[in-house]
DNA sequence: GTCTATATCTCGATAGAC
DNA sequence: GTCTATCGAGATATAGAC
């Protein structure tokens, strides 16, 4: 859709940061230009440098805004005492979250190395605070007496690998629902983190 | 290390591979050159094409190499009956072995998209036989009785990517011992998949 | 087998017209 | 705000001397 001279700086930014987070998810950050970018927007390369400072800036802004909004929604959620109970909300929210959002979290994992330092920080810093969530459950299940773990951090890294690799198999439409595919995946957390 | 002219063709070959699977697994294999590669190597960019066609069956080259000295790794090991007994020889045979060849991992998990269309078909056929490794133990004690799970195929692939998440932060001289992490890993899957 | 040199291309980013 | 045009750098891969 090529397009010709024109104002649209409402609707252009946005767009900007669509293409570029599916390209980005579907090819890598390296290996996509600027040019590419600015052709699935339907304006020139130059145009492009009107809404962000360069391409760094693009993907250190996509993958904050994620990780901020994936906070944010967890925080938001009303959440139950007791923690078998959390933690399966914790199960079915990661599950939930992150299909609806399966690029912005295979960039947030695969494109943390080409981050320069500053912006990495402030991704991992993020990127903690998520896993100090998770971890927070658990803790608290230890201290009842309903968890079994001989370490909280490692269970917490454990079961968010797990949970991750949903995504690189489930495709909406399959065997299984994604209610039924949260239900199998609990199984396996809850009896993991009890005796 | 400038080199003069001379004659190296038994080790630099190795030396490519070698520095190639280190540059990739770091950067990334689009946003390493081949001069990078070179410079590493100590030869200049044109003597590379000496020993590969090109770039992409270089990566293609590494990945089919990683995942064949994988399954023949697991193929050679002395194996017990009891499926308890193999799936806890899996978890820490997988551990180990990816923790002794990280780059190798890292590169065969993160390099898939940059794979053209026909080299990607047969690493994925790699990966599929060891996962079916994995399936026919969980299906050995499900038939036994001895496991307990609605479905083997995402039990799998559930073990897999929990057992992977331990590279992303595993480093030797840590907390604990490999066998350490190995036994809190093995826990965690042994309850997952009993009762 | 490695070198130097280079053909050909594409990259990120910028300048200035409209 | 987007266009065209372009700069300077760096990319993959090849050719030919030694």
């Amino acid at each position: 859709m090529a397009r010709t001279q024109g104002s649209h700086s409402d609707i252009t930014g946005p767009r900007i940061r669509s293409a570029a987070l599916r390209l980005f998810a579907q090819h890598g950050y390296a290996a996509v230009s600027m040019r590419q970018i600015a052709k699935e927007v339907g304006v020139q390369a130059g145009a492009l440098y009107n809404y962000i400072p360069d391409k760094q800036s693009l993907l250190h802004s996509l993958m904050q805004g994620h990780m901020r909004e994936l906070l944010a929604a967890w925080q938001a959620q009303e959440k139950p005492q007791d923690a078998l109970a959390l933690l399966e909300q914790f199960v079915r929210f990661h599950i939930g979250f992150h299909m609806q959002r399966s690029d912005e979290v295979f960039i947030a994992y695969m494109e943390l190395r080409n981050l320069s330092d500053e912006n990495f920080a402030t991704i991992e810093a993020l990127r903690r605070a998520y896993e100090d969530a998770l971890e927070a459950v658990l803790k608290q299940g230890v201290e009842a007496g309903q968890f079994t773990l001989p370490d909280t951090k490692i269970a917490t890294l454990a079961v968010i690998a797990m949970l991750n690799g949903v995504m690189t198999w489930y495709r909406s439409g399959g065997r299984l629902s994604l209610d039924e595919v949260e239900s199998v995946y609990w199984d396996m957390v809850r009896k993991s983190v009890t005796a």
